[in-house]
DNA sequence: CCCTGATTCGC
DNA sequence: GCGAATCAGG
């Protein structure tokens, strides 16, 4: 497969969309990721905010400079963040309009598929206590400003006003974010399991 | 060990 | 230009 200006196009907006490399990938197909992150690279867009991996690449090389000599100045001066072309503002949801290319397939199921609320009942103190911390300072995002990097854990009453979203960053994987994976994928103690 | 992006370098 | 190999980090 080549980088024809379609895929291009899928890998610029999807990059932009903060998708992964992998991710990116894989809808694109015919690719591995680093291919598709070599291309970001030669397409100029490449940090991004943040994200799995920093871009500080201060003085890597020089730690690593024993295996193979690198001779490679990194003239990264990253001025001032400018504003980018801002994707979606306001009103462009996770599952906004989309040119249906090749890819895209499902990003956000729908809008019913919400997390379970997990009654407190045997989940460590701990965790529910960091999760009230986190709740803290949470989002607080909608329905429809979810999306796939947003922490999809329901808060409130839905049938009351007070009804959000955590919206923090999400695990790895995870439709939470770390604190709310904590106590949504622990069950498992009431339960005392048989064997094994 | 899983994942992430970053970089290098032979092609 | 491309991307596998490699690196660095969460």
């Amino acid at each position: 497969m080549s980088w024809t200006d379609e895929r291009v196009e899928i890998l610029k907006k999807m990059w932009g969309e903060g998708q992964s490399a992998s991710v990116i990938a894989k809808e694109l197909g015919g690719v591995t990721r680093n291919a598709v992150i070599g291309k970001v690279h030669r397409l100029g867009l490449s940090n991004r905010s943040s994200g799995g991996t920093k871009a500080p690449a201060a003085d890597k090389a020089t730690a690593k400079a024993a295996p193979k000599p690198k001779a490679a100045a990194k003239p990264k001066p990253a001025p001032k963040k400018a504003a980018e072309p801002a994707p979606k503002p306001a009103d462009a949801p996770a599952a906004e309009a989309k040119p249906v290319s090749p890819a895209r397939k499902a990003i956000i199921p729908a809008g019913q598929p919400l997390p379970p609320q997990p009654s407190a009942n045997e989940i460590s103190p701990e965790a529910l206590a960091k999760v009230s911390e986190v709740e803290k300072d949470a989002k607080r995002l909608n329905l429809m400003e979810l999306t796939e990097k947003t922490c999809k854990w329901p808060v409130g009453d839905p049938a009351t006003d007070d009804f959000w979203f955590c919206g923090l960053p999400v695990q790895q994987g995870k439709p939470y974010c770390e604190a709310h994976v904590g106590v949504a994928f622990q069950p498992m103690s009431s339960r005392r399991d048989r064997k094994r």
